[in-house]
DNA sequence: GTTAGCACTCATTCGGTTCAAGTGCTAACA
DNA sequence: TGTTAGCACTTGAACCGAATGAGTGCTAAC
């Protein structure tokens, strides 16, 4: 019985080894397959002994008497921070990284969808990534387009070449030419704004200006706004890959897990909860079971990290898996294609951003 | 023994009421429990008679001696093609359809999902949608903008205001001011063709009237039919909901039915085949078990119809259920769906095609 | 043609036994 | 004092056989 809280050499690599070997059975670690497992020379009496502090110390749980243990969130939190082994990707899933990602994918969205299921390829867990978030992005190019007297098209592009369109709903009558007037006079005055430039100083401007309706304006800018910031509303758009991985691990075999977990995955307003940037640009997020802190989601951890291109598009990737993941391999593969997805965001949109500014 | 195949108005009344009774329970049916329930004042005995008759027909099967009888493939046929009472949706769940589908929805894919979800809500199953096909659809405008002097974003409008983009590579290096020029050619030349008139005739027309490059046009002539009939591969773009409620019947609790569904589900190309429009315009196709030929959802039913707007924009929807599902229920509430959808279609575009032609 | 009655079948349920894995504790040992 | 062998104890899982009961097919009588 230590009696500081801090574990010692021996402790550690007990609980190493039953956090290990529990990722690759999810069976309740017994003392005498640690004693057998282990370098140690140390009878599984002693093993006993030490676990029973580990347990005590909240490292450990155990199921029922007669059955090994299992690891609390606190053990894997340990494990995560300090004892596991960094893991390298083989060359050929390197390979099939860099092969599925780099060039030939030409949109934005799509570039971030094949980041999520290659992830969720690798990992053999389910993998997330949010849509990015663009509200800073500068607009490249608008127009209107008439569709009949009641309702005209917008369509936006913006700096990065995303393109968004939403129809306007008019009060009045329009006639085709005066649609295509304001759509010029509008695209040479907004080109290269942001969305927070859109405001009532530049409708009046370009209404004295060009003696465009005041009423047709504010509600093309407030379209314009919309379509921008749906994209940075709280709800953001999520793509998902592998769910069906779920079926993999045993623990969820059961069908009401196995439901709560799809149920869980519809509920888009958790996921983008769960998939809130967190901690620094580059940084990897773990959490463990309760650390999520979504009741529906306490079986689970997930592992996050952000993508971005300078400061002014950002998304979140993210892995959702079994407590007992294969920590090491899920990092290290989060690390890596994030860096590929980074790199390749900064070739299709890089150097114009530099240029424009 | 009735020696001609042809059944008897008992017999079609037992086996209506055998299916009525399995649709509900997922139990095997036995002869007490028809003799109870039936208006026919016939004991259980009779019942066993016909149903042993109905058995070596082919319309009932056994699990085993000791159980009661299940429907078959050939069962459902005939309770779908003549014994089932048709069903009216109560006044909630078509008030509900209306609220949800009318007025409001601007965008034709969103129009589309909305009618998926409303179909898997009111029905309780799975539905799919499939997104229209647009290959007759005319251009309405094309527009090139300059990314940068390897890149141009293509835009392109149909007559339905639906939006495509992609972006072309150049071989050369472009500069703004020719690709501006080009897109206002272009807009003039293509508007209001169909992908079918973009040829090599077009091309030369073209460029011997406004002196483009010829390869230029090409790649961006390729580029937009590439883009339109994406639209028309043999894979569309497919839309689900209510995948989950798979686990609402109970013979899909077990974990490997669910998985064998939800992996059925992330297998576009199967779907897109049980997908295809069936039958005439209107008609509402139900496949039952083996009848879909596909062995990874013999255990399911799928009832399809497709939506259109005129002949020249269809796509499909669907439910996939298992194959006790409630056929009436499913019938109406797709029938009554696809005809708001298709009036909500009109609305959108109808006019204006008219007007067009 | 219908039905009562009965012997038979067979999946399911339930209680009980056994089994094996694993523990905690004690006592002996280095 | 830390380690270990040994042992009694706990407990879920697996196995087994009997009982249960829903349902059948067949026979014989109506």
């Amino acid at each position: 019985m230590s009696e500081h809280k801090e574990l010692d050499e021996r402790k550690k690599q007990i609980l190493k080894s039953i956090i290990d070997d529990y990722i690759m059975t999810a069976e309740p670690i017994g003392s005498r397959t640690i004693a057998k497992k282990s370098v140690l020379g140390i009878s599984s009496a002693t093993i006993r002994n030490e676990m029973a502090d580990l347990e005590e110390m909240g490292y450990l749980e155990q199921p029922h008497t007669s059955a090994g243990r299992v690891p609390s969130v606190k053990g894997y939190r340990m494990y995560v921070d300090s004892l596991m082994d960094m893991s390298v990707l083989t060359k050929d899933e390197l390979l099939f990284i860099k092969e599925n990602l780099e060039g030939r994918i030409d949109r934005l969205v799509d570039l971030i969808k094949q980041a999520s299921n290659v992830i969720s390829q690798i990992t053999h867990y389910t993998s997330v990534a949010t849509a990015p978030k663009i509200s800073k992005s500068k607009i490249r190019n608008v127009q209107l387009l008439y569709m009949d007297p009641k309702r005209v098209l917008m369509i936006l592009v913006t700096n990065e070449g995303m393109v968004k369109h939403s129809t306007i709903h008019l009060e009045g009558v329009a006639h085709p030419a005066d649609i295509e007037r304001v759509s010029r006079i509008l695209n040479e005055k907004l080109a290269g704004l942001t969305v927070e430039k859109l405001n009532v100083q530049l409708i009046h401007e370009i209404q004295k200006e060009f003696g465009v309706s005041k009423d047709f304006l504010f509600s093309v800018m407030m379209d314009i706004a919309k379509t921008i910031q749906n994209e940075n509303s709280n709800e953001s758009e999520v793509f998902m890959n592998g769910t069906t991985n779920i079926f993999k691990y045993q623990e969820f075999t059961d069908s009401d897990k196995a439901r709560a977990f799809f149920d869980f995955m519809q509920r888009n307003e958790l996921i983008n909860r769960i998939m809130l940037p967190q901690g620094e640009k580059g940084m990897i997020d773990v959490k463990i079971g309760s650390e999520i802190k979504i009741d529906e989601v306490s079986d689970f951890s997930i592992v996050t990290t952000s993508y971005s291109l300078g400061d002014y598009m950002v998304g979140t990737i993210g892995v959702i898996g079994p407590k007992r993941m294969e920590y090491p391999k899920v990092i290290s593969a989060m690390d890596y294609i994030t860096k590929e997805l980074n790199k390749e965001l900064e070739k299709m949109f890089g150097e114009e951003n530099v240029k424009d500014d």
